[in-house]
DNA sequence: CAGGAATATTCCTGTAAAGGAATATTGATA
DNA sequence: TATCAATATTCCTTTACAGGAATATTCCTG
């Protein structure tokens, strides 16, 4: 009943928001990588790796291949699709309304005189 | 010397990644608003609009203008086009090498012979 | 200039989340 | 099956941050 409908979903967002996570999302656009080499590259210990990879995972921003021993975390397309179209979404409301502020102070007078 | 470069700011995602100032930002797509309003439409206590609002602006998202007593917040442009192009910039990303998991699995066997 | 409205700030408290260290788990291999 | 490599999980501690309540600040108006 909560988790309030807010056409972008915050875990993405929260997810990305944390400067180790953002480091293995980016080193992720080269492609595909397990545990290990996302901990060396990025001078991570491997708990605290693991643990970024659980919460980007959860979040639905990484998907994991299970390959014998190795795990391989990739992204996922789809949060950053939404997050495009969230963006977008913006275009208009910067384009129109936002310069006219003028209109909003001339309401803000017409308030004053109740 | 710090703050590391990385193609996005990540104040901007971790102001956008609160409920409350997510909200605040949805708000402000209708136009600039003063802080009692935004508390009003929200069920936000004033002093914790105040802050949210102190962040949202530190991030770059908000800019304020003083109108007398009030102060009133809208949505400024560019973090949104910044996060607009990081997003973008996923696209090849994406459409190139995500699924040539193949390859990388293929290097993974090589270096077993090792 | 006293009082009130709008907003910001401070202080306190609770909580979520990140890092460190140790350990558990799973799969491969000798 | 004992062992090793790769990864996940747990427990602990510290810290950042959000909310509550009270108070400070600023500006307007009688």
């Amino acid at each position: 009943m909560s988790a309030k409908n807010r056409g972008i979903n915050m875990m993405t967002l929260s997810g990305l928001a944390e400067p180790n996570r953002m480091d293995i999302v980016e080193l992720l656009r080269e492609g595909p990588l397990t545990v290990g080499e996302i901990a060396d590259r990025l001078g991570l210990r491997q708990p605290q790796a693991s643990k970024h990879l659980k919460v980007l995972s959860d979040s639905g921003i990484l998907e994991v291949k299970a390959e014998a021993n190795r795990r391989i975390y990739k992204l996922r397309p789809e949060p950053f699709q939404a997050l495009d179209s969230w963006v977008k979404s913006f275009r208009r409301a910067m384009e129109d309304r936002f310069d006219n502020l003028e209109d909003y102070l001339r309401e803000l007078q017409n308030k004053e005189k109740s």
